[in-house]
DNA sequence: GTTGCTATTATGACTTGGTACTAATAGTAA
DNA sequence: TTACTATTAGTACCAAGTCATAATAGCAAC
């Protein structure tokens, strides 16, 4: 059964970032077309062909450093807040978000800006995460804005607030992360 | 004016080890032969063609050790790797590190080295985190040294690794983690 | 001078993973 | 029916080779 060519397109991109060593024919096996529309929509998307995307892979000087990540609390802009109840930040996934070979935007920031959200919904500047829960949906990529909404569910038996967040993009579901917080003024012991 | 054989295939060998990308044709006029010559001596030395040079370099195959890091941006230093087995990485908490007003450690960076640790451990540079369930121990400050260890546990009823992270500070259990990562190899469903 | 060997070069068929171009077919909306 | 888009087929050509065969040149041994 075969996919809308814009559906096809979309996905043959994501196909080729995540496996840029695929050959043609393999996509054409794969997407159930002729080979002929796979380097048809190639050429309609500008994606290089295999050996050149080898040679750009092999060429590229991949001896990153370690990016420090953003001195402010808050990863994202804070655009809605009530304390103890919800909160929404986004986040516009820039080149310093992302892995430079793929455009995917690293787990951890997503973890960061869900995690300094749940803190940040805590009407307690305190907060600590305790223990979280995280699920990756779908990679992230670059230019997209991940919009995260931290809810406030409650507290458990062991007295830790649980925050529940979603992240989407276009309303779309990219992350979700449960998130057990300690509170200062709610500990039960203080132990280092 | 021609160098013998010998010394021409020995440093037939230093140019290409230097220079990979170069083509036949080119090393033919490096050293004032026939391009024939140049691939009788490249089958005598076992050097591959160029594209498979490429393709090695690309692949990360080329000259790899178990030095070599993964592709993956690594936060932390790795100072043991054996993979699919176990790894280790420590990671010094500098002042990009921790909030400003109290010196702690934002949880997101312990959450990065686990990740990426995670993520280097697996034979597979396509790996990615799933799920994953983090225990935040205790504050880590500015000025400490974390150690994660990484040990792959095995694989779980829906094909995922499971991937165990513990980071300590001192023999002290700082943070603990439990990662679901898919391989690119696999998959057994490709959805997003 | 001849023979035998090594080194080098030339030639041609073939491979792989394409580009580029032309043309044909099928589906669909107007 | 027409016009358009999407898809497929066919073909010439390309790059950087492998593989095999054959020719030539230089040189040492006899």
């Amino acid at each position: 059964m075969r996919i809308p060519k814009v559906k096809r397109q979309e996905k043959l991109r994501e196909t080729i970032e995540e496996t840029p060593f695929i050959t043609d024919e393999e996509l054409a096996n794969k997407f159930n077309v002729s080979i002929q529309t796979i380097r048809l929509d190639r050429m309609e998307l500008s994606i290089p062909e295999l050996r050149e995307r080898i040679k750009s892979v092999a060429n590229h000087q991949w001896n990153e450093t370690v990016k420090s990540l953003p001195l402010e609390d808050v990863i994202g802009e804070i655009i809605d807040l009530e304390l103890d109840k919800r909160a929404i930040s986004i986040l516009d996934i820039g080149k310093e978000h992302v892995f430079t070979r793929n455009n995917i935007a690293r787990g951890h920031h997503l973890f960061a800006q869900a995690n300094s959200l749940a803190v940040a919904v805590i009407n307690d500047e305190l907060a600590l995460t305790a223990k979280s829960v995280l699920n990756f949906k779908r990679q992230v990529r670059q230019g997209e804005r991940v919009v995260a909404k931290a809810f406030v569910e409650g507290i458990n038996e062991k007295g830790l607030t649980l925050v529940q967040v979603d992240s989407f993009v276009d309303s779309e579901k990219v992350f979700s992360g449960e998130f057990h917080m300690y509170r200062s003024t709610e500990k039960k012991e203080n132990n280092e």
